[in-house]
DNA sequence: AAAATAATTCAATTTTGATTTACTTATGCG
DNA sequence: CGCATAAGTAAATCAAAATTGAATTATTTT
């Protein structure tokens, strides 16, 4: 059985970086959709409108490009944190802003929480091979930092909050309902993915942070 | 090329409930380390013991046996909230214990996430066909908003929690450190699998629970 | 303007993994 | 006891999906 190779002429004009861009969405999105071993390489070659051997050829084979995919949605988030400016606001502006874009963009962004679930899944098997990542991320838990010590210095916030379960606490709030929303939904019947459902979390999430940073007020 | 069948005796001792039982147990396991399609039948099979055919002859296929281990850890979260007598309890000690013990829960029984996180990556494939688990829940957080009710009346909780949020902060809180435990490492340089993170964890949603359900104190 | 390079295509090939076939034999029941 | 049934085994088969081979041609380079 011999190889009959293409006969035809192709089709798809040439431009290699919107190619590479093309492959690179669709891989986001049949990831995020589907994680890993779900994902199919023929279907993101069809959603990109290409053919699969220039996922081959541009990404080597299935696990750089998921790679590719996930320094991606990092590399997203941190740009938008970089522009929430902090350390311009009053403290308790700050946590409320953080507190509310984060909710915001877990809602937009549906793509970031489906593959780090999707990462996690996998142990963590590539992230844990990307310094980059963490390099991105520590200079933005030292704001965090910054603003809990001035509101701290203000008197508005309690003492001693640890700015990494503060933040964990905010995205775990922002996060739960969207990462777990079939089975929550399944679980208590109630669609926890409608919008009116999700301005009440939103609230919700708002008010417990409020509550956890404000400074404990004694009884009248 | 015709089959050539087995000649060799069985090896292993008959008893149909033990196997079943163990192919469950291996199937959990597998699942909850690997996901739906991460999961592969023939280690379930080596796990449990026992041969792959056994798996078909017992559950079917893959999509039975994977239906049976997520029926599997809805019940066993349910029996235990139902040893919890919430109504046995002062309206803050009840909450309390229904935060430590989820989320002690949850460090423990690792496989309730992994699976429920799978569930999800599914878009809630099998477990929206499962109406028993809606019924299972629904007393559950009823139990959940009497509790609400009788600390507003006796003036220790605040008026208008709603019990489903309430909850969903409960586990949210208490598992997203656990579900995304690797990109939350990786991202931030921290090991919050660590014992002692998540002692400071505990405590901290502790804390945050604690404020979330208590009279707004006014200032002195 | 020819030659080199790289983008692209179609159709294998290979691999992996679910499911099935064909058979063996322990065990419980009439 | 004998035999029907179900538990169990080993080795196919089958299908899906990842990966690769070989040819084609647009584009760039010299």
């Amino acid at each position: 059985m011999t190889h009959t190779p293409a006969r035809s002429a192709p089709v798809r004009t040439r431009d290699p970086e919107r190619t590479k861009g093309q492959i690179l969405e669709a891989a986001l999105i049949e990831f995020a959709t589907n994680g890993y071993d779900g994902a199919k390489v023929h279907q993101i070659a069809k959603s990109a409108g290409c053919n699969a051997r220039l996922i081959y050829h541009y990404f080597e084979n299935k696990e750089r490009l998921y790679a590719a995919a996930l320094r991606k949605i990092y590399s997203d988030i941190r740009e938008r944190e970089a522009q929430l400016h902090l350390d311009m606001l009053p403290p308790e502006q700050a946590v409320m802003r953080l507190t509310e874009t984060t909710f915001d963009f877990f809602e937009n962004n549906t793509a970031f929480l489906s593959i780090t679930r999707s990462e996690n899944l996998l142990g963590g098997r590539f992230i844990s091979k990307m310094p980059e990542i963490q390099k991105m991320s520590a200079p933005f838990l030292d704001k965090i930092s910054d603003v809990l010590k001035r509101g701290h210095a203000e008197g508005v916030f309690r003492d001693g909050i640890d700015a990494l379960q503060l933040y964990v606490s905010i995205v775990a709030l922002s996060a739960h309902h969207i990462n777990a929303s079939h089975t929550l939904s399944a679980t208590f019947g109630r669609d926890v993915s409608s919008a009116t459902w999700r301005q009440e979390r939103r609230a919700h999430v708002v008010e417990m942070i409020k509550n956890a940073v404000a400074v404990a007020e004694s009884r009248s």
